[in-house]
DNA sequence: ACGCGTCAAGTACTC
DNA sequence: GAGTACTTGACGCGT
């Protein structure tokens, strides 16, 4: 098997390099008329140009994956600042194009918990449409948007996961289709569990996310992984890349849910073992909250497992 | 330099 | 119906 490696958004490491820098809808009315696109353009141009630098630390650490930040121009979906968050940047947004393609990147977008299909309120799910029109504008700019993903997740049960989930099935009409070709679903830590998940991916033809984490804060009895994984391979059958699996481990007991820092091997071997009877290649997006040092930290324990080996700076065979 | 409250958005829960 | 927690990083403000 071959697992391939990545993080969101932000390394660490590197000096002032965050692609997520924002303007709150409060402090952009404070501005003097004049200057408040102009100081959204200039905060959107400084998180374009911090991608591309997260993009060269992953080409020199040879992490083949990579999540966007959702944020990279504030405002833009809101209603009350309507402003061009395409345009200007244009050329920034095509040399991340081609950063990407040269070097076979794999990358994605995950917007928030705000997006979402299973509201019984038509504002919510037209927000839905308008959020995931700002994520596929920047990749049709980037020229990435066939092959990268948008990963959500189903939303809330309202009290009623059947209803909730069939309100998805319709709501989920409203989305464009080709915006809906690049969506993937993720099973969550709370609600939605991982058949849950699979049930609409299934119907919809939507490959899932699964994350181990949440999957392990959030499963029944009968949901083994050794059931689970084959069903969760399926989804992507027919996808041009592996299917891809989110790695992170609880902060402490108290706190299950909430990341940890680092990645805990020894809460992921079971993962890791029943993949590897599998033997598809994966690819593993690491969200903990150090980020890259915690990525390479991860590489390397897994590389230290009997039988694995690196192959690349942010790939293993095991 | 550091700590704290705030932030566009939704849901779940308590009262 | 109103209020709070959840949860994320970034930011502005007060000290």
């Amino acid at each position: 098997m071959r697992i391939r490696f990545g993080y969101v958004s932000h390394a660490l490491s590197l000096y002032e390099a965050t692609p997520a820098k924002t303007m709150t809808f409060a402090r952009y009315q404070k501005l003097d008329p004049d200057t408040q696109v102009q100081e959204l353009e200039r905060i959107t141009e400084r998180n374009l140009q911090n991608t591309i630098r997260n993009l060269h630390f992953n080409v020199a650490h040879e992490l083949p994956l990579y999540r966007f930040s959702s944020s990279i121009a504030p405002l833009a979906t809101h209603d009350e600042v309507p402003w061009d968050y395409i345009t200007p940047f244009q050329s920034l947004y095509e040399e991340i194009g081609s950063i990407v393609r040269r070097h076979r990147l794999r990358t994605s977008f995950h917007p928030n918990q705000f997006t979402l299909f299973t509201s019984d309120k038509p504002h919510v799910t037209a927000n839905a449409v308008k959020d995931l029109e700002y994520h596929y504008a920047m990749l049709q700019a980037m020229d990435l948007h066939e092959e990268s993903h948008i990963n959500i997740h189903v939303g809330g049960a309202y009290g009623d996961k059947e209803k909730a989930v069939a309100r998805f099935h319709e709501n989920l009409k409203q989305l464009p289709e080709p915006i809906k070709k690049q969506l993937t679903l993720e099973n969550d830590d709370k609600t939605y569990t991982t058949t849950e998940t699979l049930e609409v991916c299934e119907k919809e033809a939507i490959p899932m996310m699964f994350d181990y984490h949440h999957y392990m804060a959030n499963h029944t009895e009968e949901e083994s992984l050794e059931t689970l994984l084959p069903r969760f391979f399926k989804t992507w059958d027919h996808m041009p890349v592996p299917p891809k699996i989110h790695i992170s481990s609880p902060k402490n007991e108290k706190e299950y849910r909430s990341h940890a820092g680092s990645v805990d091997l020894d809460f992921i071997r079971p993962l890791l073992k029943e993949l590897k009877s599998q033997g598809e290649p994966v690819d593993f997006m690491i969200e903990a909250k150090d980020k890259d040092h915690a990525v390479l930290k991860l590489i390397e324990d897994i590389a230290g497992i009997r039988g694995a080996k690196r192959v690349a700076g942010g790939e293993i065979e095991y």
